[in-house]
DNA sequence: CCAAATCGAGAGCGCCGATCTTTTTCTTGA
DNA sequence: TCAAGAAAAAGATCGGCGCTCTCGATTTGG
């Protein structure tokens, strides 16, 4: 299917992408909170009216930016954990590229996991971006088991509505994963957006701050509970 | 100190109270986003410039709900884990609570929890107020510690830093609580937000929904993990 | 009792999101 | 090639917002 394009929808393309870019811009710098069309279309050389030819309303540009900022972090983490190293390696590598992702890009974090903006939509298509990050995590430890060399602490019954759940989540990565691990892997996955969201937030600011060191030792605690070699 | 008050001082005391009640209000229908001033003049039948006599500003008074909102949660914390039990007993008491009442008030939660509004400003009014609900977890262990019936499981060494910061964060509750006891609390803590977070803005919905049963197997794991009875 | 402080009210500023109509520009098929 | 039609741009307009300032009316405390 080569899409043909005409010249039109060329311009067009690069007109969305223009105004997302310099919406970006604004997110970086202020924050969803202050970014307005107005200044979007000001910067873009449009007339205020101009954005809405291509974004139906703020919200519709505020979830383009949000899948976006999905695809972003999930790109480095599985680029991270990517990599031919052993399984806690690898995870620690997808930990730290969470982390380091928000820490750089901080605004972008409390878009996608902060507060939810308007009443909140969560459109479908932000649900598959939103998967690939607790996918990659996954992975890991699917790929731990795999190899026969996960070995989980003492394991604690699962109800069964948990075991269906879990055993549900193991599917999305291709099976074969217990249905236990996968319990323990979301419970990694919301301590480490837990976590990286408080550092973020300022909650830590008291107590684990800096939060490098907690950081690396809840990762640690966390890949023990999973069982990691 | 008796706190002298007149007559005008106790009609401007119901004034902030009548303003802070209708911005709760709103806050609870529509989020924080949609918090207008005006609004909330309309509603307590002032014109719209008079809110600002008893509130500098739209950000002085979503403070204030902040704040209020910091101490609606602690008081439910304190009040569960203050109960007459096992230490596990507490603990779960104190979690359940977090949740119940991040989910009985969600833009309550998001105020505190979730992105920070403006700029974000973090006033020391609100430091103390977010100090009490991991405080109050906290002198859950320790109770249990004082008993002599903390039993962690097989442990980490703690990096100096953590180790510091691990020992400043246990003489916040009076001291005697093991540094690592004081960090694995933290770990918990931000798995605790972590999990309630993910839940109420959505991030379950795919794999964990309903997030019941994780939430008490995550509480129980964390519990564990800390070494209480 | 009176000066000072406080208050409610109102007008007004500049910004915002969103809608509508009008004008200009570009594309395309007869 | 050129006119019809689609797409884009522009401009005016609406209601709402946070916030500031001014001006009488009211209350307070010395």
């Amino acid at each position: 299917m080569g899409e043909r394009v005409g010249a039109r929808e060329r311009i067009r393309r690069q007109m969305v992408a223009e105004i997302k870019r310099e919406a970006r811009r604004q997110l970086a710098e202020s924050g969803a909170q202050s970014l307005s069309l107005r200044a979007v279309a000001r910067e873009t050389g449009l007339v205020s009216s101009g954005v809405y030819r291509y974004f139906a309303s703020r919200d519709e540009l505020l979830t383009a930016l949000i899948i976006d900022a999905y695809g972003a972090v999930a790109e480095r983490v599985e680029e991270a954990v990517g990599a031919r190293a052993a399984p806690r390696e690898r995870w620690r590598a997808g930990c730290a590229a969470v982390r380091a992702w928000s820490r750089a890009n901080p605004h972008e974090y409390a878009l996608i996991y902060g507060s939810p903006v308007p009443g909140y939509a969560a459109p479908a298509d932000t649900v598959d971006a939103a998967a690939r990050v607790p996918l990659a995590l996954l992975s890991v430890v699917r790929a731990a088991h795999e190899a026969g060399e996960l070995r989980p602490p003492d394991v604690r019954a699962l109800p069964p509505e948990l075991a269906a759940q879990g055993r549900a989540v193991a599917e999305l990565t291709g099976g074969g994963l217990p249905e236990d691990a996968a319990v323990r892997v979301g419970i990694a996955w919301t301590q480490l957006f837990g976590m990286v969201g408080f550092e973020l937030f300022g909650h830590l600011v008291g107590s684990f701050d800096p939060a490098d060191a907690l950081f690396d030792h809840a990762v640690d605690l966390m890949a023990d509970l999973i069982g990691l070699p």
